[in-house]
DNA sequence: TGCGAAATGTAGCAATGGCTACGGATCATG
DNA sequence: CATGATCCGTAGCCATTGCTACATTTCGCA
């Protein structure tokens, strides 16, 4: 035999890379959601969001700040970068299509809420453009 | 104002712990299919299926055999318990029905696949029995 | 103005998932 | 049956995401 397993078609990129992404991801779509909603976004707003300790926002953000995705001062509020904003937009606007799609699909808004928190990471330009059609149609 | 934040619907369950569920489920998933490609599952195999090293793997099924999925003796082929193959029977049928429904969907098989490995996880028995309705119709 | 409450920061611990390096076990094959 | 290749375990490092406990800064209100 040549190959005795094969590797996944083209897998797991590396998980904890991966869920570092997703971090990111989560965080400036929360940071602009806050700031649309209360006007600023503050580290226990967001521990608030998260469920988590102020703590563990705390250091997320000043990695985020490092990635140039945020950008704060101590005992300030959080805010956007360009980049950060710019990421914000396009993880908005695919979450809101994940939603809306798995509603339109027939799942009750409240279980459609969660999953599309899970999924949303996941899908691709693929699948999104697939979700559009269906939407549209 | 009596909240500030809503935290959201019913959120984030603590990101790392979700995370090691998730491992759960591939790691199950893939020893089961291991097991019927190649009549057993080595380390070795998981190593090549994730791409990770053999010291990964290693110790991830240790944890899982601590949580009673799989079971190993040193330097032997990997199992899953009663209670594994249970719960990758599962995860399988669920896999297969989201990558069968992106397929529907529209999505080219490359794409679903990869898709599929990422959403699975998230898809809950509300959206699975969406899919499941969309799949029959 | 100044004091106490609230918000942040820092120190330090645990669990999980990556790795390399090294050593011991197993197994084929000469 | 011995030995080299392959497989696997262990030690020990790092990063990420949790936490509690404690220190510090801000800020509103008396």
């Amino acid at each position: 035999m040549e190959e005795k397993v094969k590797a996944r078609s083209v897998p797991f990129s590396q998980t904890r890379t991966r869920h570092a992404s997703e971090t990111a991801e989560d965080y400036v779509e929360a940071v602009m959601e806050l700031v649309e909603e209360l006007g600023e976004c503050r580290v226990l707003d967001l521990a608030r969001y998260f469920n988590v300790s102020h703590v563990t926002v705390s250091r997320i953000v000043k990695r985020l700040q490092d990635e140039q995705l945020l950008y704060s001062q101590p005992y300030k509020p959080v805010e956007l970068t360009a980049k950060g904003a710019k990421l914000a937009k396009r993880v908005k606007e695919r979450h809101a299509i994940v939603l809306a799609f798995l509603i339109e699909l027939g799942v009750d808004k409240a279980n459609a809420e969660i999953d599309s928190e899970g999924i949303e990471h996941h899908v691709g330009t693929k699948t999104l453009a697939a979700m559009k059609r269906f939407l549209e149609q």
